[in-house]
RNA sequence: GUCCCGGUAGCUCAGCAGGAUAGAGCAACGGUUUCCUAAACCGUAGGUCAGGGGUUCGAAUCCCUUCCGGGACGCCA
C-alpha cells in the first residue's frame, strides 16, 4: 500500500468515526474522494477533496465538514498539521519520519520499489504489433511495438498477470499476393529475369525467400499449377517474413509469448473456430440476413447491393450492423477477428488490450461490440490507437513510400539511432498524439534529448558511488547497510522534494497501469532526472550539499542511501520503458 | 453524410477519472565552470486552454454546438 492509499484509508476511517458518533450521516459514497500530492509545497504534503465532494450528500457545507474532518484527522500522530484551504481542501502536513520511512523502504527494495502486489486475476492479454507478414516493419509498427511492450511491462510491474500476444494476419488475400511475389523471386533465383508487376510486393526482402525455395525445390514448382505451388510458397514466404519481423522486434527488445495465427482459427485440429463463433452468435439471434446502405461520401460505382449475413453490432453500441461473410461465402476479416477475440476469452483472458494504428480507429466500436456479444458481457476490450510517426532529420521530413519497396524500415532507424532512443521517444508522447521523431535530435548528447537526459542522471548516480569508493574505501554501500543511515539528515528543500517524488512513484505506476498510459512513467523519470540534475548543481554553490563529503562520513552515508534510491527509481522507470540504465556515459 | 482522434506559450508537448495562481522542454534574453561529469544548472519573459453555450461550490478536463487539422467508412487486412 502506498502513501496515498494509506491516507485514503485514514480519511475513510475518519469519516466512519464521525458517522459513528452521529456527526455525519452513515454510508456516504466515498467514490470520488481522492488523496493526492499537493502541487504547492506550501500546502503541505497531501491534500484531499473529501469535504467538498461529500458536503452536499452530508447536508452541510464543505468548510463545516472540513472542520469536522480536520479535528478527527488531527488525532493521527503522523499528521502534524491539518488545515482547511480554499473552497474546502484539507491539506495535511506529515511527520518527516513518514517520508524517511518511505525512503528507507525504497533503499531496501531497490528495483522492486514500486512493484505492485500480485493481482493474478483477471489475466490481461496485450496484443500488439500484429504487423502483416508481408514485409519488414516500418516506423509506425515500431511505435505500436514499443507502446504495447511498455504497457505490458507496466501492467506486470503493477502486479497483473500479463500475456503478450501477436496476431499473425496470415489468412487474407494479401498473403496470396505475397506468395505470388515470392514465386517471382523463386523464378529469379533459378536464373530468369523478372519484373515485379504493379500490385505485387517489389521489395528485395523476398529475394532470400526465393533463394530458399529454389534450394528446397529446384525447378519442381515451375511445372505445377498455381493451386499447387501457392500453399507451399505462401507458407515459406510467411515463415520468412515472420522470421524477419521477429528479428526486428528482437532488435527493439520486444518479445511476445504468443504468436497467434489467423489461419489457425479455421484449421486447428479440424476445428473451425470462426464457424463455431458464427454458430454461437446465430444461436443467440445476433446474426440476420440483411442489406447495408452504401457508404456515403465515397466513390462507390462498384457497389453491389446484396443481402448478407450481418452481426447485430448496433445492439452493443456500434453505428451499423457488420457483415460476416463475403460474397464468395468466405469469412470477412471481421468474422475472423471476432473468433480470435473469442479465443482470447476462452483461453482465460477476460481483460484484453489491443494496440492498433490510428488508421484502424473506425474499427474500435465494432470490435468492442463483438467482444461484448461473444463474451456475454464478461470480457472487456480496451483499444489503444497509436498515431502516426513523422520521421524527420534536422526538422526536414524523411520520405517514406511503402509502395516502392524502399521505405524507411524500423530496422534502419534502430541501426541509426539505437534501441534506447527509439524506445524512449516512442513513449515520451501520448499514444493518441502524432509523434515527431527527429533522427538527428535523438542522438544528441544534450538536455534537448530526453533519452540522454534521463540516462545521464542515472549515470551520475553511479558516478557518485565511484567517488564514494575513492573517498571512503572501507564503506559498506550495500542496500542493507545504507538503509541504516540517518536519513533524517536529508533536510534540504531539494532533497525533500526528490524524496516526495520517490514517494509518488508507486502511485505513478498504479495510475499508468489503470489508465493504460505508459507515457506517464516516461514523463515521471524525466521529472525525477530534472530534480536530480538541479540538486547536483546546487552542490556547486553549497559544498555541504554535495553527495560525497570527505569530512563528514555520516551525511555521506545518508546521501548515498538517498542516491541509491534515486538511482533505483530511475532504473526501474527506464526498465519499464525498456531502456538501458547506463553506469556511465563517457 | 456518419464515426474516431486531435486543437493548451512563437515551436514540440504534459496537465494524473472536475479542484487551489494552467506546467515543462526548445527557441529568445541574462547569469553560473579553481567545485562529486557545465553532456548540467539558475533566472527573466511569454496564455482569451480554437470559438460559443450548458452542468457544477469549482471546467483545459464532463455535455451540446460551431470552426480548423488528421484518420476511417460492405464483399481490404
Amino acid at each position: 500500500m502506498n502513501l496515498f492509499e494509506t491516507y485514503s484509508a485514514r480519511v475513510a476511517a475518519a469519516i466512519a468515526a464521525l458517522a459513528e458518533r452521529g456527526a455525519l450521516p452513515a454510508g456516504l459514497d466515498l467514490g470520488r474522494v481522492v488523496v493526492e500530492p499537493t502541487k504547492d509545497p506550501a500546502h503541505g504534503d497531501l491534500a484531499t477533496n473529501a469535504a467538498m465532494v461529500l458536503a452536499k450528500e452530508a447536508g452541510t457545507n464543505p468548510r463545516a465538514l472540513a472542520a469536522l474532518l480536520v479535528e478527527q484527522l488531527g488525532k493521527d500522530t503522523e499528521i502534524i498539521k491539518a488545515e482547511i484551504a480554499g473552497p474546502g481542501f484539507i491539506n495535511l502536513t506529515l511527520q518527516s519520519s513518514v517520508f524517511t520511512a518511505i525512503l528507507k523502504d525504497a533503499v531496501e527494495r531497490g528495483l522492486d520499489y514500486g512493484r505492485g502486489a500480485p493481482k493474478p486475476h483477471p489475466r490481461v492479454n496485450v496484443e500488439y504489433v500484429s504487423a502483416n507478414p508481408t514485409g519488414p516493419m516500418h516506423v509506425g509498427h515500431g511505435r505500436g511495438a514499443v507502446f504495447g511492450d511498455a504497457l505490458a511491462n507496466i501492467l506486470a510491474f503493477a502486479g497483473h498477470d500479463v500475456t503478450r500476444e501477436y496476431y499473425i494476419n496470415d489468412a487474407g488475400a494479401q498473403v496470396d499476393v505475397l506468395a505470388r511475389s515470392a514465386f517471382l523471386r523463386y523464378r529469379e533465383a533459378l536464373g530468369e529475369t523478372i519484373t515485379i508487376p504493379e500490385g505485387l510486393y517489389p521489395g528485395d526482402y523476398l529475394v532470400s525467400v526465393g533463394n530458399r525455395l529454389a534450394k528446397a525445390h529446384g525447378e519442381a514448382l515451375l511445372a505445377k499449377p498455381e493451386s499447387e505451388w501457392l500453399p507451399l510458397v505462401r507458407a515459406a514466404a510467411i515463415e520468412g517474413m515472420m522470421a524477419m519481423i521477429r528479428d526486428d522486434l528482437a532488435a527493439l527488445g520486444v518479445v511476445h509469448q504468443v504468436f497467434f495465427s489467423e489461419r489457425s482459427l479455421q484449421d486447428s485440429g479440424g476445428v473451425d473456430a470462426v464457424a463455431e463463433t458464427i454458430a454461437d452468435l446465430r444461436a443467440r439471434d445476433l446474426i440476420y440476413q440483411g442489406r447495408l446502405p452504401p457508404p456515403k461520401g465515397q466513390k462507390d460505382e462498384d457497389w453491389e447491393d446484396r443481402e448478407q449475413a450481418l452481426f447485430r453490432a448496433t445492439q452493443f453500441g456500434d453505428d451499423v450492423d457488420r457483415p460476416l461473410l463475403k460474397s464468395d461465402g468466405s469469412y470477412t476479416y471481421f468474422a475472423n477477428d471476432i473468433a480470435y477475440h473469442r479465443s482470447k476469452f476462452t483461453r482465460g483472458f477476460p481483460q484484453m488490450i489491443d494496440v492498433w494504428g490510428a488508421d484502424h480507429g473506425g474499427y474500435v466500436k465494432r470490435m468492442q461490440a463483438a467482444v461484448k456479444a461473444v463474451t456475454a458481457g464478461q470480457g472487456a476490450l480496451d483499444v489503444k490507437l497509436c498515431q502516426l510517426v513523422k520521421l524527420l532529420r534536422h526538422g526536414e521530413p524523411v520520405k517514406m513510400s511503402k509502395r516502392s519497396g524502399d521505405f524507411v524500415t524500423l530496422r534502419e532507424v534502430i541501426d541509426e539511432v539505437g534501441r534506447d532512443a527509439v524506445r524512449f521517444m516512442m513513449i515520451f508522447r501520448k499514444n493518441d498524439a502524432t509523434l515527431d521523431f527527429d533522427l538527428a535530435k535523438v542522438v544528441e548528447q544534450s538536455k534537448d534529448n530526453p533519452v540522454f537526459y534521463v540516462q545521464y542522471a542515472h549515470a551520475r548516480c553511479a558516478s557518485i558511488f565511484r567517488q564514494a569508493r575513492e573517498a571512503f574505501p572501507d564503506l559498506d554501500v550495500s542496500p542493507a547497510a545504507l538503509a541504516q543511515a540517518d536519513l533524517a539528515r536529508l533536510t534540504d528543500e531539494a532533497e525533500v522534494g526528490i524524496v516526495k517524488l520517490i514517494a509518488a512513484y508507486p502511485r505513478i505506476i498504479e495510475g499508468a497501469a489503470t489508465a493504460h498510459e505508459p507515457h506517464r512513467v516516461a514523463f515521471f523519470v524525466h521529472e525525477l532526472a530534472s530534480a536530480f540534475h538541479s540538486l547536483w548543481n546546487k552542490g556547486k554553490d553549497s559544498p555541504q550539499l554535495r553527495f560525497v563529503n570527505q569530512t563528514d562520513r555520516e551525511s555521506t552515508v545518508a546521501r548515498l542511501a538517498f542516491v541509491h534510491a534515486v538511482r533505483s527509481v530511475l532504473a526501474s522507470g527506464l526498465a519499464v520503458a525498456g531502456v538501458a540504465a547506463p553506469e556511465e556515459m563517457r
